[in-house]
DNA sequence: TATGAATGAGATTTCATTCAT
DNA sequence: AATGAATGAAATCTCATTCAT
C-alpha cells in the first residue's frame, strides 16, 4: 500500500518467479534428457541441473511424462511460430527463395537444440501410451501441414509439378530430418543450416545430370 | 568325433537346437520390443513369448543389451545382404533401373519388419553407452556406404551430377526413412514398397516443373 | 492493560481472532479427517477447507500430530462436560432414568459427529508413539471413569448387582460403541440416539426370557 | 523318473515352498503391522521379518494393499471356521452352554492374535477406497450373520426374548469387542477368554439386581 | 501474522539378473 | 541345459514442515 513500485510489483513477483522456475526446469530437462537419454535421465538429475529440489519438479509438472510432454509442446510451438514467420516473410519472393527462407531458419533452430531434437525424434518413435502417441502424431501432422502449405504455394505458382505433389511435403521434411540425423551421428560441428541451399536445390532439380 | 554315428550326429543336433532356440528368442524379442516399446518391454515378456523361462534368455545372451544388439546385428546383416544381392542383380541395367532395383527390395524388407524398424530407429537415436553407440554408428555408416557405392556408380555412368554427389546417399536414405516413418505414424496399411518408383523419380528429377 | 480503550480491546480482539481461526482449523480438520481418513488426509486439504494457507496451520498447531491431538482433546472435553451435566441433571431420578439420561445425550453427540468418532476410534487403536498412546489411554480411562461413577451410584442405590460391577462400565461403553459402529457400517441414517432406551433395557435386564 | 520319492515330491516341492513362503510373509506381516501400526509399517520391515527380500513380497502379493487384504481374509476365514465348529459342537447343549461354547473359543482366538485384531479393527474403521470398504463390510456382516444364527436358535429354543432380538447379535459382538479393546488399552496380560462366562451372564441376565 | 513455494527424507514398486534345483 | 523364485538396487512420487516475503 505504501510503496507503489513494490506493491505493484509484488503480486507479479510470485508469478514471475513461477515462470522463471518453470523455464529453468524445462531448460534443465532439455539438456539432461538430451545428454543422458530420455529414459536414462532421472528426475533427480533434472532437479539438480535446474538447481531445485526434486519435489519442486512436481510442483510444476504432474509427473515425469507431463514434463516431457511440456518440453515437446514448447519446442513444437516455437517451430510452428518460426515457420509462420519465415513463410510470411518470403511471401513476396519467388518460390525457390521462399522455400529456402523457410528451410534455413528451421535448420538453424535444429542446430541450436540439436541434442534435444534427437531425443524428440526418439520419443516420436516411442511406442508408449495411446494418448501420448496421439499428441505426438498431432504435432507431427501439424508440422507436415506447414510444409503442405508451402508445396501448395509452389504448385499454384507453377514452380512445382502437380502430379507428385502429394509426396513433396514429406520429402522436404525427410531431407531435413536426414541432414539432422547425419550431423548427430557424425558428430559434425558444422551447422546443418549451411546445407539448406543444397537441400533445396536437390529437392527442386533432383540428382540427374541435365543435358 | 569320438563316438559312433549317433554320437557324431548328436553335437550337430545340439547345435541345431541351440540355433533354433536362439532364433525363437530373437523372433519373440522383435515382436515384443516392437509391440511394447524398447524400454517398456520386460525380459519376462520376451521369455514368455518365446516359450522359455527367463533364465534361458541368459543362457543365450549375456544380458538385455546383448539381446537387443543381436537383434540389430541380425536385421542389419539381412539388409546388407539384401542390398548386395539387389545391386549385383541390376549390374547390367541402366542406372535408374538399378537404383529402383535396390530401393524396392529394401522397402519391402521394411514392410515385413515395419514395427521393428521403428524400434531400431528409436534406439539409433538413443544416447546410451558409448560402445553401444559406436556399434550403431558403424552399422549406419555401413548402410550409408552401400548407398555411396550406388551413387558412385551413378556418377561414373554419367547419370548423376558430380557436384552434389556428397549429399546424395543421405538423401536417398532419408527419403526411404521418411516413407517408413510416415507409414508408421499414419498407420497406413499400404506397403511402403509401392512408393519406391515415386521416390526414385523424385530423387532423380526433383520437384520442379520442366519446361 | 497499559494502553487506552482501543488498546485494551485490541488484545481481546486478537485473542478472539486467534480462537476463531483455531476453531475454523479444527472444524475443517474434523471434516477432512473424517472424509478422507486420518492418514490419507493431507495438511494441505485441511488448510484449503479452513480457508487458510498451510503455513498458518503451523502457527496454531505445532505439527500434524498436535492438530489431531487437539481435535481429540476438544471433542473429549465436550463429552466429559456433556456427561457431567447429564449426570447432575438426573441426580434426583431413579437409576434407570438417570442412566438413560446419560446415555441418550452421549449418543446424540455421537450422531452429530458420527464421521469423526469413527476416526477417533481408528486412531485409538493406532499403535503410534508412546506418549500419544498415553494421552489417548488417559482420555479413554477418563470416559470409563465417568461410567464407573454411574455404576457406583447404581450399586449404591441397590439397582445393580455388586458382584459383576467391575465389568459393567465397559459393558455399557461397549454397547454404545457398537451401536455407533453398526450405524457407520450399515450407513444407516437413523440417529443412534433412538436406540438409547433399548440399550439401557438390555443392559439392565439382559436378553433372557423372564418367567 | 529314476527315484520315485524324489520325483513324486519334486513337483510338489516348489508348490510347498511357495505356500511356506506365502505363510511366512503373512505371519511376518501380522506381527509387523500389529507392532508398528498399519501405516507406520514399511514393506521393508515385513520383508526383513519374513526373512526375504522386498521384491519377494511382490512375487506373492500384487501390492501393499493386497497383502493387508490377504491377511484380513485369512484371519476372517479362520474365525468363521472356528465359529462353525464351535456352534456345531454345542448343538445338543442348552442355549447358555452353546453360547458360551461359541464365545469362549472366539475370545481365545482373539487372545492369540490380540495385536493383529487391534489392527484389524483400526482398518475396519478406515475410510479408504470404496472397494476395500465393501470387502470389509461384507466380512463384518458375515461375522454378524454368525451371531444372528446363534440368536435365532436362542429365540427358537425359548431362551431369548423375541422383541429385542434384533439388537442382540450386535450386543454380543460389541461386548466381545469391548473386552478386547479394554485388554489392549490396559495392557492386561490376563486372557480375555477368562471373561467369557461373565460376558455371557451379563448378556443373558442384565445388570439389574433380582429380587 | 499470513502466505505458499521449496524442501528432501522416505515409501512403494519394478525388473534385470542370479543361482539352486 | 532349463527353470523360475529370490534378489535388491534404483527410480518415481508424496507430503509434512520450513522460511523468506
Amino acid at each position: 500500500m505504501k510503496h507503489q513500485a513494490s506493491a505493484a510489483a509484488s503480486p507479479n513477483l510470485r508469478d514471475r518467479l513461477r515462470v522463471l522456475t518453470s523455464q529453468a526446469i524445462l531448460d534443465a530437462a532439455e539438456v539432461v534428457f538430451a545428454t543422458q537419454g530420455l529414459q536414462a535421465a532421472r528426475m533427480e538429475d533434472v532437479a539438480a541441473r535446474a538447481g531445485v529440489a526434486v519435489g519442486t519438479l512436481y510442483n510444476y509438472f504432474k509427473d515425469r511424462e507431463s514434463l516431457v510432454a511440456s518440453l515437446h509442446a514448447w519446442r513444437h510451438q516455437q517451430m510452428i511460430e518460426l515457420f509462420e514467420q519465415s513463410l510470411a516473410a518470403g511471401e513476396a519472393q519467388p518460390f525457390e527463395a521462399q522455400l529456402l527462407g523457410v528451410v534455413r531458419p528451421l535448420l538453424s533452430h535444429f542446430d541450436q537444440h540439436r541434442a534435444f531434437f534427437v531425443v524428440l525424434m526418439q520419443s516420436e518413435a516411442e511406442v508408449g501410451r495411446r494418448e501420448t502417441m496421439c499428441v505426438r502424431r498431432a504435432a507431427i501432422l501439424e508440422l507436415r501441414g506447414c510444409f503442405e502449405r508451402v508445396v501448395e504455394r509452389g504448385v499454384a505458382s507453377g514452380a512445382l509439378r502437380r502430379e507428385d505433389a502429394e509426396i513433396f511435403p514429406s520429402a522436404i521434411f525427410a531431407m531435413m530430418q536426414c541432414a539432422m540425423m547425419q550431423a548427430h551421428f557424425s558428430e559434425s560441428a558444422t551447422p546443418v543450416a549451411d546445407q539448406a541451399a543444397a537441400l533445396v536445390r536437390l529437392f527442386l532439380d533432383g540428382a540427374r545430370v541435365r543435358p
